[in-house]
Parts: C-alpha cells; sequence; structure tokens
DNA sequence: CGATATTTGTACGTATGTATT
DNA sequence: TAATACATACGTACAAATATC
C-alpha cells in the first residue's frame, strides 16, 4: 500500500490542482492492479484510510465508492471492504483501462478488446445495409469522397477514417450501438497508445477500397455482404496490432 | 417538476427505509423520463432544490451525481444544470430501465435490445466454438442432460437455459463478453416483465434440440455452424416479444 | 475588459442509523 | 449484548467556473 499521497499542490509554481479523492483512488488502484493489495484481502478501514492519507472521511468514501463502481472493491455493509479479482473489474471503464495502461497491466485484456471491437464494427455495417436512410448513404458517400481526394494528408484521413465508422454506427439506428461506441472509442485509444502505433501510409488505398464496398453493400442493401467486407477489413487492421508481447 | 417528495419513514408502522437521495433520484428521473422536464432545459439550482425537497444539499448532489452518470443530466460547472435527450441516456444501465420500464417508455429501445442481445449470444457462440475447452464442453453436456431430463420442472427448465447461455460465454474466454452478459441479463429481464412472458411450454423441446446443435458445432469446432443455430435460435425467441404495441 | 454575482465542486466535521461480527 | 465498520444526512466553508452587468 502506497505510504504517502500526492497533495494536491505538490508543485507550487505550477496548477495541477489534483482533487483529494481523485489521487486516492488512484493510490489505492494502482496498488490493487499491480497485485500489491492481493485479491480478496481487505482495506484498511475508513478511518485507518483517514489518517493514513491525512483526509476526511468524505474523500475515502468517495474514493472507495469510485473504486467499487469500476468493480476494485467490494463493500460489505458493516463487514468490510475487500479487494476484487480481475473477473469483477469493468474491463468497459475508459478511467480504469486508462490506469492499466500507465501501469503496464493492460496487456491481458487487449485481444478482448480486439474481439468486442471485430462484434461491433461488424453488427453496425450489417444493421447498416438493412436499415440505412438515404440521407445515411449520402453522409457515407460525401465521406469516402474526401477520403479519395489526393488532398487530403494523412492525418486527415484518419480522422475520417474514425469518421466513417461513426457514420456507419448511426446507420444502424441502434441508440444501444453508438452508446457502446463511444465506451469503446475511449479504450482503443488507450490501447493504440500503448502499443503506440499509427496507421501505414501504404495502407490508405486499400483502406478506402475496403470503405467503398462496404458502402457498396450497404447501397444494394446486401447485409451479409456488409458483413463479409466490414469483418474481412477489421482483421486486416487487427494484424497491426495482435502477436505483439504481452 | 414533482412537488414533494415520499418520506422515507411515510408508513410509521412499516420499514420503507427508502434513503433520502434515492427518493429525489427518482422524482427528478420520473419528471425526465416523462419528459416533465424537457430536453434542453435547465434544472432548478441545487439550493432550490434543498427547499423543494426539504434536504440538505449533500442529497441533492448525490442524487444529481447519479442522475449525471446515467446520462440524464448535464452538469455544467458555474453554468447549471441541464437536461438531457434521450440520445445522453446510458441504455444500457439496469436502474434506468428499470425506471423506463416502471413509467412506461422502456418500448422505444425493446428492439434496440433485442439487437445487443442476438449480436452478444451469437458472437458469444462463435468464439466457444473456437475456444471451449474439454471442462467447458463438460459443463455444457452436463446441463443438456438436466434439461433432457423429464423430471425437471418447467421453472426449473427456464434457469437451466439461463445457465446454458452464461456457460457459453464463459466458453468464449472473454472477459469483456461476460461483463456485458451482466448487464444485459438484469436488462432482459425487466423487458421480460415489462411484456409479462414467460417461455412457451411447448417450445421446450424445440429449445433443448437447438441448445444442442449449439453444442455439437462448438465439440466439432464449427464456429461458422455454431453462429448459424444461435441466430436462428435467437431469433426464434425474438418472435415471442416482437411485433407488439410499443 | 473588468468586477461581481451566481452556480457547481471539493472538503471538513459531526451525528446518527444500520449491518456484521 | 457489545463492539466494529460502513451508510446516510446535515451544516458549513471555501474554491473554481461561468454568466452578467
Amino acid at each position: 500500500m502506497t505510504q504517502t499521497l500526492t497533495p494536491p499542490d505538490a508543485t507550487p509554481g505550477t496548477r495541477p490542482k489534483r482533487k483529494l479523492y481523485e489521487a486516492v483512488f488512484e493510490a489505492i488502484a494502482v496498488d490493487i492492479l499491480q497485485g500489491t493489495l492481493p485479491t480478496g484481502s481487505a482495506l484498511p478501514t475508513d478511518s485507518a484510510l483517514c489518517t493514513r492519507f491525512g483526509v476526511s472521511r468524505t474523500v475515502i468514501r468517495e474514493a472507495i465508492q469510485h473504486l467499487s463502481s469500476v468493480g476494485l472493491l467490494d463493500v460489505r455493509h458493516g463487514a468490510g471492504t475487500y479487494i476484487n479479482g480481475s473477473r469483477q473489474w469493468d474491463l468497459l471503464d475508459p478511467q480504469l483501462l486508462t490506469m492499466m495502461g500507465r501501469t503496464g497491466t493492460i496487456g491481458f485484456v487487449i485481444d478482448d478488446l480486439l474481439d468486442i471491437r471485430r462484434m461491433f464494427e461488424v453488427e453496425a455495417a450489417t444493421l447498416a445495409a438493412k436499415r440505412a436512410t438515404p440521407d445515411d448513404i449520402r453522409a457515407l458517400e460525401a465521406l469516402l469522397v474526401r477520403m479519395r481526394d489526393p488532398a487530403t494528408t494523412e492525418q486527415e484521413h484518419v480522422a475520417l477514417n474514425l469518421e466513417f465508422h461513426g457514420l456507419l454506427v448511426q446507420a444502424s439506428h441502434n441508440r444501444i450501438l453508438q452508446g457502446l461506441r463511444e465506451q469503446l472509442r475511449g479504450v482503443l485509444t488507450v490501447m493504440m497508445n500503448a502499443r503506440h502505433r499509427q496507421a501505414d501510409a501504404e495502407m490508405r488505398t486499400v483502406s478506402t477500397a475496403m470503405h467503398q464496398m462496404i458502402l457498396d453493400s450497404i447501397r444494394e442493401r446486401r447485409p451479409d455482404r456488409a458483413q463479409a467486407v466490414m469483418l474481412a477489413h477489421i482483421q486486416g487492421a487487427e494484424r497491426s496490432l495482435q502477436h505483439e508481447p504481452r
């Protein structure tokens, strides 16, 4: 367990303005992620943590509540607070994933995340092929025109790529899928950073062609084809991430 | 906006023990779900809510925090708190879904939920066919034996059915999929209750046969077949829910 | 642009209730 | 029953962001 806690104004010159409960949250979270606080063991009591961190119980309670809401802790009324195993963690929570990225403990979920991403994108393409409105299709077409434009920079192309997949989800007309996308977007960003990879320049032409094929499938109302092309597209992208050290 | 709030000890004889912040949460949530508080309008200030509900700001803040975490409110530091539209709502949150069930405003997400359920179950079956261990397969087999046993009651059969799908997710060996299942389980229960349907007795034989085919596909490592059978299975179950008044 | 008022955010201390051991 | 530990709620003070004059 961490002995001390970085004060909110550790460097008087700068302005970190770290909130106390966030500092406590992070200190405890890191200890859990790294195994310093082992699964099943009891967290010190509220009052013990108050004295250890030198803060009020309000702060401790807020930190514990957040830790509990991401599944790191199991709070039992009257009995104590216990450390959960990784099976209990909310592996879709961006805050937790970010911390796992920072502590180098994110490896064991990367393959799981790729599964989810694939499932998600394939479903969006399939549903879009069934339900896209003329407006949806027009928006996708406009995007593809810009992607094919030789004047667009590499950076712009990456952004357009993301936007294309966003429009696809919108064209699926499923609100829950859109919510899941929001969660996954942050998570995948963390993952990409953890592996410090960028889109290969050479892939640009291939990628645009893939997107064109997906759009064609949607326009022709062929869900099976949309599904197959998206699957191939995603699996191509996965190759740049998979089979690296975990 | 609700004028008063059910006090925690409304009936001295019984022991409702309703928490104040939950009561406030619910009162405001209902007003938002039913449109009494329209999208984009401002929620009264903390202090105004304190006097209106007759509670401390601690209670109001806790309620607002929960409302914000399920996407019903948008809290802007220094500017005020505003009502979010349904596009912002976290439609996978069990607490919110439960409330939507109670207020009769859940209809517009049922079809979305069925999409998600189908996507989810099909993916689990496909992955299970790729990754199930001998232990996974033995557990599934044991479950099927009990399902075929004529001595199992109808109620038991429903429970075994749920357990089968749970084991399937476990056999997918994807932790995030398991977390999603937890969320969906509560949601689907609410949905079923909202439509007050139970499994048809006549479907029992068909259902067991379907499960057997899924297990066979997994044992034979045929993901495509597992995917197809599960799709048919889920779509069969959907027929008992779809095409009802929303 | 600047000063001020408003509104939300953070933190403290205290008191009391409730569940577990 | 008693002790322990978490839960809820109140009131207060000040900080920070925003809006308004």
